[in-house]
DNA sequence: TGACATAACTGGTTATAACCAGTAGCGACC
DNA sequence: GGTCGCTACTGGTTATAACCAGTTATGTCA
């Protein structure tokens, strides 16, 4: 009972086998911020001696974190803390902030409605809460230097992020997943997304200031934590013509 | 200068690491059908006997291809050879046909075009050649019950798959990557896809008999194999109206 | 015949040891 | 001063050895 200090050590007792407990102790030191991006950990040889284990079960904590993408190895130089890249899923929900300062414009977001009440039963469905549960519903219109471009909803179940409505949610780098995972320790890991296009209806060409036929780029997403409950149903109505969205797919095979 | 036999063995003097080499041997044995999918492997110390490597170089080479999810590991049984799941962005293009089937319509395909010339310069800058190269392309539609409802458009370096053209493309289940893997052992691995949404042109109108003011879903991608050489670009407009897209996106974090 | 103990496997984990190739700093030599 | 080469690092590869836990077939005993 002993208060956990920012450096753990090795617990031999345990059944955890040893090369996952020092993953975990590296993760925990990147995640924290013990260890900031773009330093340099402890080399192999290094970590042999100050957790008392032999290189091999360095060698494969080291090699799961880079498989995780929060490391890599530079041979000769030693393994480096890689900028935190967000998964998959986020990429689509994310490009929009990032790929926006990549074009160096000002990115912005305006909330148009913030409620919890029940709602469409199928998103309930989704959200594996009963047809009439109250849902906490979130929309959005996220801009490009004032101008709108994107028509952002989300529904979550209240109960995962209390309070998550007395957020200012004008802030324009104001992530879901980023106040998730801070502030209620919620990780997506998995989703699926459905691709569309159609054309956009009266009020969507007025809200995103489009001439009358105008095509948009929809997107559904249901995205589920490491337990594979349901986080959130995200749908996006996006003006690609003046945003298009780059979907980075890593790894095919794996 | 002997012929490969269906077994390689292990050469000593390459530079190359042996548990790749090991893994080399195993993939094609996997590819091949020399091993069948449901079939155990030889076990980790059968392989050190069979292939006078250390376990340490077998269990190598079986980790790398359990990661790209070829086989599987049971501890206290052996290595299953898994079912071949496409990655990701076979997902993308693959995903016509199997969620045809899903639907159950029967999907179709129709080459419209298939040439070897000089093409648009950036998309043979993708493809790592010179602007004024010839490029394979294909155009195809395809269907479903003889609707047409997607124009796919591919370009490849000739080289990477010599008399491709000379294959019936009207099959519906023909894959570019399938015929790429088994006739060519290109593996795509990885690659980027940018998402957009705009208005049907008139011919793309025609061509999916769609009604004048109407809007497609465009897929842009480049893949790329396991050595970051390009594989191929290619171009998908699709009536994302009667066909929606699912792309699964797997893991987030890892 | 049935249940149970055992033996012979399987992959999983860990340790020790050695050599290689690439990197970077430092000092000597031209 | 600039170059060269040494040296001390880095991660990458490979070998040998031992034990564990889970699986499966075998054989024995009731």
């Amino acid at each position: 009972m002993q208060p956990q200090s920012t450096k753990s050590s090795i617990d031999r007792a345990s059944h955890e086998p040893l090369h996952r407990q020092l993953k975990q102790i590296l993760q925990n030191q990147i995640d924290s911020g013990a260890i900031p991006v773009n330093t340099k950990l402890p080399s192999e040889r290094a970590l042999v001696a100050e957790y008392g284990v032999s290189r091999i079960t360095v060698r494969q904590a080291l090699h799961a974190i880079v498989q995780e993408g929060q490391v890599q190895s530079q041979p000769g130089k030693g393994f480096y803390v890689t900028e935190q890249k967000p998964g998959p899923e986020f990429h689509l929900l994310k490009s929009f902030t990032t790929s926006a300062m990549e074009r160096g414009r000002v990115p912005g977001s305006r909330l148009i409605l913030g409620t919890i009440a029940p709602t469409d039963p199928k998103i309930a469905k989704s959200l594996q809460l009963p047809a009439d549960a109250p849902v906490l519903y979130l929309q959005r219109i996220r801009t490009l230097d004032g101008d709108p471009v994107v028509v952002q909803e989300d529904w979550l179940a209240p109960a995962l992020a209390p309070g998550l409505l007395d957020l200012d949610w004008s802030e324009e780098n104001k992530s879901l997943y980023h106040e998730l995972r801070t502030r209620y320790g919620v990780y997506p890991q998995h989703g699926s997304t459905t691709l569309g296009a159609r054309l956009a209806t009266d009020a969507e060409c007025a809200l995103l200031h489009l001439e009358d036929p105008a095509a948009v780029l929809t997107l559904s997403q249901i995205a589920y934590d490491a337990d594979d409950r349901p986080v959130n149903v995200s749908k996006i109505i996006q003006d690609s013509v003046r945003h298009p969205t780059i979907l980075y797919q890593g790894n095919g095979a794996k």
